[in-house]
Formats: structure tokens, C-alpha cells, sequence
DNA sequence: ATTGGCACTCAGATAACTTGAGTGCTAACG
DNA sequence: CGTTAGCACTCAAGTTATCTGAGTGCCAAT
């Protein structure tokens, strides 16, 4: 076990690191940490720690420095969330009210959660897995393309234009969407698949190819509301702290480039007690972002979380302002979404 | 005027200059061009093109650098277009066959045109400032809440919610839907505001907040047609190339992250006889992005130009092949709009 | 107009030296 | 035993001096 004093003076490391951006030693914390002891103690503990692998010398002489996993101990279990301050409530209350479309909200939400934390922000855009049906629309186009729009209960619209080998009059339009709207509206998106197993079979076969058509643009639809989007803000923060990433901000713009990629590594994340989810530096090893951190939390809709909303920055960021900022907004951004 | 070898020996410092990344001094220049002249020679050339503000010493004793003006005066005069390899045309043929729906196909010809410059690439959406109205959709989600949907007559679609003061009943918003379907299908967009103008006297005036709200999204869904939207990809390369850009790539993110910018410097931009619009370092100074350089070609729908594609990068970037592969990638996706 | 020749410049590389914040270790202390 | 003072040691970063070579401008000769 790691004595008391042991973990003080590694918050401490944490913090002063956090703040000054440079390795800290022994005599230098002092002054800062009123300790109360010499620095040569400081130097045992510190000793100490570099044998748990939780600090580390980046040169022989010199100052100490957190690892991975001196960040991990730090946020798990010696730092208070340093709640908002008012002003930066104040913000998210003006900047967020008043707005209606889901687009606007997701974007100004982000841009603010950037400006924020000076991170580059990201939120995925809501999962409709557990989301019902509103209603079903086909609109034809010309007389052989038509638009099928699927209308999510949390307002989400999505559209795809089906393209059918046969012309089709108003009529047979007017009655297929007649169909499907008995069929589908208020079910469970999750639910189409086998809802629509045997709809061909209430049409003439003369008509097969075209519902056909129809029905594979619904399975594109549905398909495209569980691919979620991500929308992100902030990139130019990037720039700013450049030399926060070890070397290179490149990963971080690969990831940025390749939403697949962010939208892997969110769909992993899963919130802990503090409802918040976070993934330092070599723990994202898998998505090649071993020199960031991630930071995200849920937001809910209807009582389910339905996505994620964070920020990813350098593994030295400043994980109490930061968790407390992502949480604040991302519940923000659910009671929004619950008007 | 310049004389003519002068010009040459321009060409061949951009030439030179854009490939090794290094000043180009009169020696080294003999021996990649065999002007046939001794290296004095050349040197008073370089005074002279110095004298005209086309090249400049970054040190007293280094070689010479293209300005932005002598960037101008070769895309402009001394160079070629040179013309895509073979690879790159197959390469755009096969990237982008067999798709259907906007967003995709405008998110594949974006990464497409990164992929082949290496820069940052951005595509915008079609205005559909002279598109005409296909059908305007309106659809009760809750008693009060209304979703408007407007179909553009080349497939693009945008909603907006509209909440309504009180509660209406399916025959209003059926009725309401049917005499907007009467007024406006057909029509061109901007005609609309003109043509709703004395909208809501149809109506009975215990209705008049509702039909202002549904006017109002109305109003909102055809703004958003007009502040088109901007695509982006490529953003890692800015990492690669960031030396390339004096100094900080900051500018360059800024611009991305305030799309409105870009926006902005796109529709200032307008195409020369070549069908690209090019903008040099310091003639973005506007829109501060004095260290990069712009180039976009307009693609067509229905044989109008409808939006912009382009990429951002260095202005030492290789002007004749970056400017045949925007147009090349403009002209494929003309042609796939035009399915 | 072009050229060979020459003195000059200066960014960048290399090396030697200094500095100082930091370390680990040990012996003494309460 | 945990703590401390003291000391020798390390090494990144800064400073200075020196060297090098690619490059220049200029001028007299062709």
C-alpha cells in the first residue's frame, strides 16, 4: 500500500504539472505544497512513486512527471471535481436556449462544450436504437424515384430516394404509404426488420420490384440512424496545444479525419459512477491516440442515453474542470432535448 | 517588360522550389535546368526578377523564394495544367461509381479530392438558389408541434420543426399542407418569400399565430438552403505539411472550425477561364488565411453552377497538378449529379 | 549581353563550456 | 524508524565561439 503522504505529493505532482506544463521537483513542489517536511523526503516518496510506475523522470535530472496511470490514480481517487464556475453556467444557459432543431443543437452544444475547455469537442449524434417510429412518408418524385423519409419520435428525420425499374402512379404511392404507416408508426425502430417480412406479399406480384425498392431504401434508412454521425468543434485548440501532445497532433487529426474510428472508440466507452467515461493516454492504444485523453459522458433522451458528448486533448489536461464541464453539459444537452 | 529568359528562369525556381522545399540558388538551378548560360547569368536574371517583387532572399546570402506575387505570374502564364496519370483517373472513376444519395456521394468525392492533392479538401453543398420546389410536406407530430419538410427538385431535403401557440387537429395541418402544396410546388425558391406574402389571409384569423409559426419555419427551411453547408477532409494533411505553412497551421484550423469563413471566401470566389478560382497567400488576407492558398472549381447541376469544390493548402502547393485535379473531380461529380 | 573571378555574408552545424534544477545516497538525528 | 542535512553527481538547456559552404553582388574582361 502507498502511504498517505505518498498520494499527496502525487496529486500534487499532478496538479502543478497540469498547471505549470513543466516536470516538477522535489524543491519546486515544496514551494507550492506547503508540506511541512524536507525536500529530501519529498525526493523518498517521490522515489517511491517511480517504483508504482505512477511518475516518471523524463531525464535523468530532472523533475517528475505523471504517467498514464499516475493520471488514472489521480482521477480515481484523489481529486474532487471542481464544479463550474457560475459564469461558465451562465454561458450554458444563454448559449443553449431557446433552439428547436436537433442540428442546431447539437451544434451549438459542442461549440460550446470547445470553447469550454479549450478541447476539441465532439458529440455523437442521438442513436435511434431504442427510439420508435413516428411515421413513414413517401413522396414521389417522378414517376419512377421515390423519396422515403422515416420520422424519429425525438424529431430525427432521415430520407433516401428510392429508385424503382418500373414507373408508378400517385396512386399506388398513396396506397403503399397508406400500408406502411399502418404497419409501422409507433413501433420500434429495432422492430422494422421483421415488421416488414411479408409486406410484398399484400401487393400484386406485378408490383414485386418496386416495393422491393421501396423497402430496401427503408433498410438503408434505418440502417443510416444506427451509423450515428459525430459532429465535432474546437479543432483549432489543436494548434494552440500542440506541444501538449508529445510530438505530433496527427493521430489526433487521423481520428478526426476517420469518424469510424471515433465512433469505435465511443461506442467502447461506458460511463462509471461519476458518469463519466475517460481514457488516458495509452488505454486508447487501440485507435492509435496513445498521447490523448479521451472524456466523454452520455446524454438521455427520454430517460435512455442515447449518445455521447465529450472531448478529447492531451493526456495532460485538467481532468477536474474538464469532467465537470463535459457532465454539466451533457446534462444540459438532455434537458434540452427533453422539450 | 520582363525578358523571356527571365521568365524561364522564374518557372524554374517555382519549379524547383515546390519540389525540394528548399531556396533555389543560381548554381544549384544550372544544374536541374541546363539553361546554357553560366551561373552569373542567372544571378542578374534573379536580380531583376528580385527588382519585380517575384522572388525574394529569405537571407542575405540564401537562395530565392517565390512570393505570392511570382506564384501569380506562373499559375497565370508560365505553367502547364499538367494532366491527371492515368492511376488518378481510374482512381476517381472507381471511387465514386455506384452511389446515390447526396450526402454520400459529396462525402466520397471530398475525400477522394484530399486523397489525391494531399491538402485539405472541402466540397459545399448545392445551393439551391435557383432550384425550383418539388413538394413542401407538413406532418403533426404532436398537437402542436409540426414538422415542415422541403423537397428541392434535385433531391436535397431540409425540416424544420415548427411549435405552434395551441394545439391544431389533422384537418388543419391537411389543409394548410394542401394549399401550400398549391402556392409553392414548382416554384422556384426564391419566389417564396413573395409568394406567401398574403398567406395567411386564406385562413381564418383565429389561426394566424399558427400559419405565422409555419411560415416562420418555412421561412427558416429555405434560409438554410441558402447558407449552404461545407464538407471537409483531409485535415491530417495539415499535420504533415505544417511546416509548409509559415509557422502555425492555426489560421488554416480556425477557418475550418468557422465554416462561416470559408463560406464567406468561397463565394467570393470566382472562376477564370481555366475553371478554377485561385486565391494565393496573401490575397486571402480577408479572410487571415495569409499563409495558405485556395483553389476551387464550381460543379454544375443541370447545367448551372450550383456550389463549390476546392481544396486549402500551402501556397507552396503544386499549383498544375492540384488545379487539373480539382477540375477533374468538379467535372465527375457534375456528371454524377446528373443521374 | 555574358562571363569569370573575387570578396563578402550569414544560417546552420559542431563543439566547448557554464549553469542550475534536479537526483540518489549516506550518515546523523530525535 | 521516519526524517533530514549534506554532498557528489547528472544532464538538458543555454551561451559562446568557430567553421563551413551555399549563396550573393559587383566589376573588369570578353
Amino acid at each position: 500500500m502507498i502511504p498517505e503522504r505518498s498520494l499527496e505529493v502525487l496529486r500534487a505532482i499532478v496538479q502543478d504539472y497540469i498547471d505549470t506544463k513543466e516536470p516538477v521537483g522535489s524543491k519546486s513542489l515544496l514551494e507550492r505544497h506547503p508540506f511541512g517536511v524536507s525536500s529530501a523526503t519529498i525526493r523518498n516518496d517521490m522515489a517511491l512513486l517511480e517504483e508504482e510506475e505512477l511518475i516518471v523522470a523524463p531525464h535523468t535530472s530532472s523533475g517528475r512527471v505523471p504517467t498514464d496511470k499516475g493520471y488514472r490514480l489521480f482521477v480515481d481517487r484523489l481529486s474532487e471535481v471542481k464544479p463550474l464556475a457560475a459564469a461558465e453556467r451562465h454561458a450554458i444557459e444563454s448559449l443553449l436556449s431557446g433552439t428547436a432543431d436537433l442540428d442546431d443543437i447539437l451544434g451549438r452544444t459542442v461549440r460550446l462544450l470547445a470553447q469550454l475547455t479549450n478541447q476539441v469537442a465532439m458529440v455523437q449524434y442521438p442513436s435511434l436504437g431504442r427510439s420508435k417510429i413516428h411515421s413513414v412518408e413517401l413522396i414521389r418524385l417522378t414517376e419512377n424515384r421515390i423519396l422515403l423519409i422515416l420520422i424519429a419520435d425525438n424529431g430525427r428525420v432521415q430520407q433516401h430516394i428510392a429508385v424503382l425499374a418500373n414507373a408508378v402512379d400517385e396512386e399506388f404511392v398513396a396506397n403503399t404509404r397508406a400500408k406502411l404507416a399502418t404497419l409501422l408508426n409507433g413501433q420500434d425502430l429495432s422492430a422494422v426488420d421483421s415488421l416488414v417480412a411479408n409486406f410484398a406479399a399484400s401487393f400484386a406480384p406485378i408490383h414485386a420490384a418496386e416495393i422491393g425498392a421501396i423497402l430496401a431504401a427503408l433498410a438503408e434508412v434505418v440502417d443510416a440512424n444506427r451509423q450515428d454521425k459525430v459532429l465535432l468543434a474546437g479543432t483549432a485548440n489543436l494548434a494552440k496545444s500542440e506541444r501538449d501532445f508529445s510530438g505530433s497532433i496527427l493521430p489526433v487529426l487521423e481520428a478526426i479525419d476517420e469518424q469510424v474510428v471515433l465512433l469505435k472508440l465511443l461506442a467502447e466507452m461506458e460511463a462509471d459512477q461519476n458518469g463519466v467515461a475517460l481514457r488516458i493516454g495509452r488505454e486508447n492504444e487501440l485507435v492509435n491516440l496513445s498521447n490523448a485523453s479521451v472524456l466523454v459522458s452520455d446524454y438521455e433522451n427520454q430517460g435512455a442515453p442515447v449518445a455521447k458528448i465529450g472531448v478529447i486533448g492531451p493526456t495532460r489536461m485538467d481532468y477536474q474542470s474538464h469532467i465537470s464541464a463535459v457532465r454539466a453539459v451533457a446534462r444540459y444537452l438532455t434537458k434540452t432535448l427533453g422539450n
